[in-house]
DNA sequence: TATCATTTTTAGATGAGTCTAAATTCTATT
DNA sequence: AATAGAATTTAGACTCATCTAAAAATGATA
């Protein structure tokens, strides 16, 4: 077994690489909230264990070992989120941080019974996939809400679940994952979104159509500048 | 909030104060599995934190914070054993030591609605109180099977969780908390005991039953030496 | 291409919790 | 009451993960 510092460390660079092909000090930093010296120096013990291959300034990749484990964490992560919204009732908002700490506690064999009682989900509340316990993952072919045009519409893939503030607002608005959803009008320059989710009508700011990825998107490409 | 090690600590000293009046250094060394001189350093930190009050070389005694926090703790251990073997399925040798790593990470929130879901319970799987949010406890009033005489019957009120194994053998017999049964003949010198529970019959080492609790014992007090 | 701001690393310290070995205190027995 | 053996505490060291301050490397631009 690994420290939970470790795995927090794993989990946060197979999150970043996800996005960022380089995975430098300084983002590993801003998102574990420690000082980079830190960071460099978990590096180099994570590279000890060959979890992780490092060139000095260069930034650090995770190894096959490396990537196995953080998806184990994330596996545990997201089977958890989703037993505590269903099982439990916890607001889709308030999930992330319970499994944050539950995460690295979590025996396989729980893993194994929450996995059977949820039917063997493939995605948690905010839409993100669970990874299979053999470590195989069905990333999304997504785009941001923020980059549909008027007329266009879309089915909510995905809701990013780092800030708890921007689950709710999107909430109140239906745009849960599955939700179905139809872009009346989008104004240019990051300008606010209209949109029509199950009937009704709400407008949307881009900084939280950033967070919102979507699929299937359907109708015109050329209803707006 | 406090560590996971204070944590650990308090619920210790809480468990051994309730059979022991004296909670040695050498009894929380053994409980927690460290060296006595690790027991030192932590008894003085607790000291200072006014968690526990302690005059050298006699032992610890909680003070009233140190044991709300404890008793904290045990409902949280309780609530998720008792959740564990309800809502999961989990065995009733299982759920200790599940229980140990996550009652550090629970939150207050899902504490209630665990507790909600349960029907706000009174008794762990293994017959143990719950203690209350608000800090009280209904200690039990009941006495080791092995202090029985043949004829007598009586009811199982709890049973140690402090080893598996031991939980796996005596719930072959059936003597699960509630579980009524009659002792048919116990021998002398610690020797085995003979009991019916649920119309078959066992033999049970006088080993296990000092960590049989039961209640309710009724019948004959004169049937053996 | 030389320089400067940014990023990363090194150096050294800190706090939490643990350990071993040695000293101290207590207690039971003669 | 003296003393042997057990329990407890002190002293000092270790690991883990972090920090701050300072040095070094990078790379962007004038």
């Amino acid at each position: 077994m690994y420290t939970e510092s470790i795995e927090d460390y794993l989990k946060a660079i197979y999150e970043i690489q996800k996005e960022h092909a380089k995975v430098s000090t300084n983002s590993l930093s801003e998102k574990l909230n420690v000082a980079p010296a830190s960071v460099t120096s978990m590096i180099k013990k994570l590279s000890e264990k060959k979890l992780v291959t490092h060139k000095r300034y260069q930034g650090v990749k995770l190894t096959k070992a490396g990537q196995k484990i953080s998806l184990e964490i994330i596996r545990h992560h997201r089977l958890i989120e989703l037993y505590l919204a269903e099982a439990l009732g916890v607001p889709w908002d308030q999930v992330h941080e319970e499994a944050e700490k539950w995460e690295h506690v979590l025996s396989e064999d729980l893993e194994d019974r929450m996995d059977a009682v949820l039917g063997y989900p493939t995605r948690d509340p905010h839409g993100a996939p669970i990874p299979s316990r053999d470590g195989t993952i069905a990333e999304l072919d997504s785009i941001p809400l923020a980059d549909l045009r008027s007329g266009q519409s879309a089915v909510v893939a995905e809701v990013s679940d780092h800030d708890p503030d921007l689950l709710r607002y999107v909430g109140k608005m239906g745009l849960y994952p599955k939700a179905k959803f139809k872009v009346l009008s989008i104004e240019p320059f990051n300008g606010p979104i209209k949109i029509k989710v199950d009937g009704s009508e709400h407008v949307l700011g881009s900084g939280a159509a950033q967070y919102v990825f979507v699929t299937e998107v359907k109708g015109s490409t050329t209803g707006a500048t």
